[in-house]
DNA sequence: TAGATTGTTAATCGATTAACAATC
DNA sequence: TAGATTGTTAATCGATTAACAATC
């Protein structure tokens, strides 16, 4: 929606039904039901087009469906968890109170997805000492390099507004490479080298009313099923 | 992303635009630097073009720019408000617990940004009797019409999975018309009528690992700042 | 009037989908 | 082999942007 300058050629629409496909992928191999998948069975299941999904997956190069056949569903898992440099449990650092990380796990249970928070800090001075997921909490000032040295490249922030500035410049810093905000503040500044995601909730909000009042006053009522969830 | 059926002509991109375009003229109204702004002026404070503006513009109707000058701040804020059905203090409903609430309000400072939660509905038994925000805190059983009897027509839903499919089945009948989703699991069966925007944070956490990965093998960093916020 | 900017149409661009040869 | 599905190219579709006449 903004910049986006790279040497990536994956249009990010498709980057991003990968991560899709993934999930979905995921959720089969856990269900069991079977082995193999065509592209238009989990087209049908996602609601899209099994071309799409064809031509989604030319971009992780080397691919691995049979003709005839479909995908094995762990191989094709797999595949695209390279591709996307998504290690079995992706750990990611968390930066926001403890009340609000622990209520964020409660409506995303952040590990049935995969992803292990593997470090906590907190704008929130009554948040020191204390520890949760195996990790003692740190004030957002301890964030450095050390981090990166454990391996997390990816960070979510969920701060107060008058922390998020401060806390994308110490992750930058410290080498983070891609941080998502769930913070509804404004990006000032973004440093170079990074990538940062900000998930909307305000302007989606005000699309809601004029959906709201659309459904009101249409006596055929409409399915607007949507899932909103964008990519770069 | 998925199914899109209705009246409405105007396309997904500019509706969300459009709540954009009427969340920068707030903060430019706010701010009082000037009254009148010119679409480029506006699109170069978004990062987009002009001529995406002006199209944009032509949906909400007969419009109030004035060649050779440009736009009236207030006026093409009131304009696209009343387009998009928003109130001034636009009330809107939250299911969650008020831990998980409260949370939310820290990262999201909601009124801030127009709205006013007028209701609230918990799936935490230790929540009766709460008050919160001047409201008394429901069970979210007793979620029913008398909300939308108070003109309640969007909601904002933050459950423990478990509770998500059963709070927007309560929704829907008690006649909200949108649902904002922030609950990260399957909308397995969307009720008619009614539209509801989930927002994704496991995909955009998955793709968030592809560029830490590029971004880490790039000799040439690139900035890839991305605001990510798709509408319907 | 001259300069500037809107409102709107036409051109461009890119993403999605249809089609089909390759092949399991 | 016959049937099915992939991998890939070409056609379609829709959104963005350029261009410009209208007009403040």
């Amino acid at each position: 929606m903004q910049e986006s300058s790279g040497s990536s050629s994956i249009p990010t629409e498709s980057l991003h039904r990968l991560a899709l496909y993934h999930c979905k992928l995921t959720d089969m191999l856990l269900a069991r039901h079977k082995d193999v998948i065509t592209s238009e069975e989990l087209a049908k299941a996602l609601g899209l087009n099994g071309a799409t999904i064809r031509r989604d997956l030319m971009f992780i190069g080397g691919t691995y469906g049979k003709r005839g056949t479909g995908y094995n569903i762990g191989m094709l898992r797999h595949m695209i968890g390279d591709f996307l440099s998504l290690p079995s449990f992706a750990p990611i650092a968390i930066v926001g109170s403890t009340t609000v990380a622990r209520s964020i796990f409660e409506f995303f249970p952040i590990e049935k997805f995969g992803f292990t928070p593997a470090a906590f800090f907190s704008e929130d001075p009554r948040d020191q000492g204390v520890w949760i997921n195996g990790c003692e909490v740190q004030p957002i000032e301890a964030i450095s390099p050390a981090i990166t040295a454990t391996g997390i490249r990816v960070a979510m922030v969920a701060t107060h507004p008058t922390w998020l500035m401060h806390s994308i410049g110490l992750l930058a810093q410290a080498g983070i490479k891609s941080i998502l905000v769930l913070t509804q503040a404004e990006i000032t500044k973004a440093p170079e080298g990074i990538c940062i995601m900000q998930l909307g909730i305000t302007c989606e909000l005000k699309s809601l009313f004029y959906y709201a009042s659309q459904l009101e006053h249409n006596n055929q009522p409409s399915v607007v099923k949507v899932i909103a969830d964008k990519p770069l």
